[in-house]
DNA sequence: CAAAGTTTGTACTGGCAGTTCAAGATAGGA
DNA sequence: TCCTATCTTGAACTGCCAGTACAAACTTTG
């Protein structure tokens, strides 16, 4: 694949309707070029496969993902403020680009069969969580769990499962006040917990 | 799609495995006859092309989930102990069928496309979670949260991506103590939450 | 046994992803 | 200005493979 031009980087997102809506494999060469308004020729010019142009999408919002939640993870405050406003930066992002994040999941698959993308998809999502969770414990704002991976793997699928039902939707117009009311929604669930009696002593079971 | 007798349908399984590796589009439809062992002409005979094949399986899978939450959520007991006794049902249920699992989160799309099948991954995963968050505010063992279907929608997520990840990386060979293991996990960050300060009077924000 | 339904091998077709190529456009450097 | 490298595009082509067609065997059931 070859360094992307800006311009028609943003002409691409012109395709990212089309590919959410019908899904990567009934989405011909010819109707995404058109989309995105360039001719089928230019586009293999740049890319080796429809299969890349979504790659490129991904990839794209991903590194905008990371760059987010990266910049509000390590904003000062203690680590449970920085898990609140992590979790808001990724809705805000998702909720922002609700066509990309559409074809993401019809075509997650095909997406994640690139071994780079899946590496970045790692790094955007669920890393900044896990460590997180982590710096929480050694300021005292978080407590310490069993285990820490599985819940870290909970937290962002509860992030990316609400973002992306909120994408498919795509009700609102005002996509940073959704996000936020979102995430506070989740980080409510995530902080105190849904149970009425004080919290069991020794874990569960 | 005609009515698809038991032997058939057991043999169909072996062909999972080959969609959840290589992906719907990349498996060549005689290469799923042959891994189930039976002629493409027989396939046809069933089904109308590849995805109806997917979409049998993961509709296999989802009725099992389905019936098996559904009495875990039905049990006698307080709402919050079926919670857990549903979740836990739902990752053994993921666990059990690791191939068909990987298979639908890659061809997420596919599957969903077929508007039968989106309902049905609805009623197996989403709605009975959402029952049980009611009932249990009424039992006065869950507390009453601002958004309930924001917060069924993050635990669906948590149940989902944790066991799909496990389906993934498909490390241990006793699926069932995973599942709870797992379980464990997920529902003692649900109802106790990571916050170490007695939780915030007057919810978030 | 007849009729209906099932199973399978084989051969074919149509659509579409991806290729090729050559001619024009653009731009940068000398 | 001209030369060269890189980009852009239209158009025609190729090969693969999903899905079709069909007829012959086989099985069930009434």
């Amino acid at each position: 694949m070859r360094q992307v031009p800006a311009k028609l980087a943003s002409k691409l997102y012109g395709a990212a309707e089309l590919i959410a809506e019908r899904g990567l494999a009934d989405a011909k060469v010819d109707e995404i070029a058109d989309a995105a308004g360039i001719p089928k020729a230019t586009l293999y010019y740049y890319f080796s496969g429809k299969d890349e142009v979504l790659a490129f999408l991904l990839a794209d919002m991903l590194e905008l993902i990371a760059g987010e939640v990266g910049t509000a993870a390590s904003a000062p405050g203690s680590a449970r403020d920085r898990l609140e406003s992590a979790v808001e930066a990724q809705l805000a992002v998702m909720l922002d680009h609700p066509a990309v994040c559409r074809a993401l999941v019809g075509d997650l698959g095909r997406a994640t069969r690139l071994p780079e993308l899946a590496a970045a998809l790692q790094e955007a999502f669920h890393r900044p969580i896990a460590s997180l969770l982590a710096e929480g414990v050694s300021d005292g704002t978080l407590r310490q769990v069993e285990d820490p991976g599985a819940v870290a793997l909970s937290i962002f699928g509860a992030i990316t499962v609400t973002g992306l039902s909120a994408a498919v939707d795509g009700s609102s117009n005002d996509s940073a006040k959704d996000a936020a009311r979102i995430a506070a929604s989740i980080c409510d669930l995530m902080l105190n917990g849904l149970a009425t009696t004080p919290a069991n002593p020794e874990g569960d079971r």
